[in-house]
DNA sequence: GATGTCCATATTGTAAGACAATCTGTCAAG
DNA sequence: CTTGACAGATTGTCTTACAATATGGACATC
């Protein structure tokens, strides 16, 4: 598929693709629903009326029920016949699940982006833990989402194995509403930097193990952070 | 949610839920159209135009729309802008990188099957092993692919972890159209019999980590096979 | 003969309208 | 307080329609 000439080439430009894809009105009503769950517009319990997405969208029914389906599809949302579709609240035992998920994937990511870092992709990393670091020093909880998020990037789409990023991205979102939330806990953020910066040294030193276990880790805290929210809230 | 009392019961009747759920044209559609896929009707290349499948369905064209949309959702298949749906080609890395993740995921499955395996769920694996025993003496494929589907669903509806499983289903379903092919491997079926064996033989026995490790390289070895297959064709 | 241009046709993308089926909430009757 | 009935809202689905885009081939050009 690719040229094979690319592979003598430094790796500037990564797969910089020139196909030119036409943005159907499914496509970004799919992202915009999406953006709006995941940012909170729309809340686990709510209902998604089509008429009134029709008319936040400025699109017709059918596109509307087109991009619903595939983020049903996707259990970002979820429907019941004749009742229509509705953002789903997770039980404690799910969301426990993700995370347990979360763990085991995560830490084969690093494992395996350990064994084959790039520098570029390293630094990235050291970037975006610098942004995290700067973020809690401010207490800045948007930036340090945003961080966060550049801080994983490098790992997941450099660990080599595609099938494990679309699932990881596919998880994170169905609990993206909780993670602001526990990350706003007190001490939190300071914790969540120390266990990053684990996971950075062990990537920088070339052990994989250490890197997944330092992953894991992350994870398990992360979870441990979640269910003292989550039981806040009930 | 659950009532409180059911705990107290046998397990005679496991969640029997009493609701009954309309079936919406669009769930058939998908439905139809998933088996269609798996079964081979379609294959990788394949292009879904709407039209036919109106015509096969019996249904409109928005009902095929969406159930199209909950499909590429599923990645079972995809979508080119302004050309349409179509079934799409996997390359080996891609096939190799769901394989890894298999790998990981019935690892652990077994592995947290193994620490809670009912005497039911057992007895079913005993049922399902020994109908693959006969089905590969009597080399009926047919055979063979239901009753590795039983051996499995009771480690993945008993491992205590419906995100696992889900996934799980996901990934199988998007390999499918290799299996029966290297199941068909004079030689594979008879291999594949010994893994399963040791497969059940750890659970039996409760050593979680050997139920993991005999899950992993069944699956390597299924990789291995399909690797082979994968290559004859191409 | 290879390449480029243009058009007819098929198919997709999207909208609008319609109507039956089903759910929801309200209110009266028992 | 429960039951039943009814009005309004919403979904499930189909039909029709039309613009936008892709595909394949005819034809002209180099």
């Amino acid at each position: 598929m690719t040229s094979p000439m690319a592979t003598h080439q430094i790796d500037l430009k990564p797969r910089l693709d020139l196909r030119i894809s036409p943005k159907t009105v499914q496509q970004q009503a799919v992202e915009k629903l999406r953006e709006a769950i995941l940012a909170g517009l729309f809340k686990p319990g709510d209902r998604l009326v089509e008429g009134e997405l029709c008319a936040m969208l400025g699109i017709s029914r059918p596109s509307v029920r087109e991009a619903l389906r595939s983020l049903e599809a996707e259990r970002l949302i979820a429907m019941a016949p004749n009742r229509g579709f509705f953002v789903p609240t997770m039980s404690w035992p799910e969301i426990e699940e993700i995370y347990k998920v979360r763990a085991l994937l995560e830490g084969e990511a690093a494992a395996l982006f350990t064994a084959q870092a790039t520098r570029a992709r390293l630094a990235a990393m050291r970037a975006a833990l610098d942004d995290f670091k700067a973020a809690v020093a401010a207490d800045d909880l948007i930036a340090q989402l945003a961080s966060t998020g550049r801080f994983y990037e490098p790992v997941l789409s450099g660990c080599g194995n595609r099938i494990i990023q679309e699932i990881l991205q596919g998880l994170m979102a169905r609990i993206t509403f909780l993670r602001s939330r526990s990350m706003s806990r007190k001490g939190r953020a300071r914790l969540s930097l120390r266990e990053m910066t684990k996971i950075f040294d062990a990537v920088r030193s070339g052990d994989a193990e250490a890197a997944r276990g330092a992953a894991r880790e992350h994870v398990e805290q992360a979870c441990a952070a979640a269910k003292i929210v989550y039981d806040d809230a009930a």
